[in-house]
DNA sequence: TTAAATGCAAATTTTTTGCGTGATG
DNA sequence: CATCACGCAAAAAATTTGCATTTAA
């Protein structure tokens, strides 16, 4: 396993004992499948990754899994309506993301053009007790730009 | 009707007859009702305020024009899962929302704290072709705060 | 043997769709 | 009379829940 992949995975395991349930075999599938990818995948696609392995497991275990996940803070979720949600396990922290409303991929984006609001500052000015943000960026990506083109032509 | 109120309920009319549509009157209502609260209603709260006026009105109807509105860029949509979406008719254009955990509130965020990355630098950064930006701060509101206090003594 | 983890299926919630009726120009 | 609007109900999709069974310390 990639060593950064690895780190993640240990982040992870860790934060699930402090949290007081053990790391099974499937919840471990789990959290390699969310710690291997920057891809986003949604809970069916991190299902049929860990069915590959362990080929009864349920639909609910996923859902469970990630949950016990959101309540240390070790992913995020981004949440739709009508498509399902789509889980960042490698960098759980808040951060920007570039989703493409053509293929639905979602990407991380790296922050070099954006300088971060920290939430403290929001939360002074605001009075709120703020835990996290969510920054999207919608529009399409490049390579839905390129089939575009292609069909027009 | 508030002359601001009436000035968006107008800009929206416009778009949806540029649209090819007409203005039916629930519709009307239901524009009226997104242009009237800045509380970022759910569908089922239009609903129930344009069934105040046309009781027969149904649910259909609401997704409907909303779909419309959405077409034109008339208003901005807040996708949750799990729960009902939350629209903005009053300022259609990308603004951050403060989100409280507690009460599932949405407010406006003023923008005085933050300065906005304009689509245009984060396009040409990116490659992406990028029509619209979501910003949310997640938190607890200064409402939900004090009750959270109360409780505790 | 006791508690936690899990599979399975049903339930819930939100949104979409199809179809037939009715209003309107 | 032709088209658009709309109510109604079913369908679809995603997520949650309840319960019985299995697993494992």
């Amino acid at each position: 396993m990639d060593p950064q992949v690895q780190h993640r995975v240990n982040e992870m395991c860790a934060s699930m004992s402090e949290l007081g349930v053990n790391v099974t075999p499937r919840r471990a599938k789990v959290l390699e499948t969310l710690a291997s990818t920057d891809c986003h995948p949604t809970v069916n696609e991190i299902h049929s990754e860990v069915r590959r392995i362990y080929p009864s497991t349920s639909l609910a275990t996923i859902y469970n899994t990630i949950e016990l996940l959101k309540e240390t803070g070790q992913v995020l979720e981004l949440e739709f309506s009508g498509s399902p949600n789509r889980y960042d396990g490698l960098r759980p922290e808040s951060h920007p993301h570039l989703i493409c409303l053509s293929c639905r991929s979602v990407e991380d984006m790296d922050l070099f053009e954006i300088e971060d609001v920290s939430l403290d500052r929001v939360s002074h000015a605001t009075g709120y007790n703020l835990v996290r943000q969510r920054t999207d960026y919608y529009g399409i990506c490049p390579v839905c730009q390129e089939s575009d083109e292609a069909i027009r032509h």
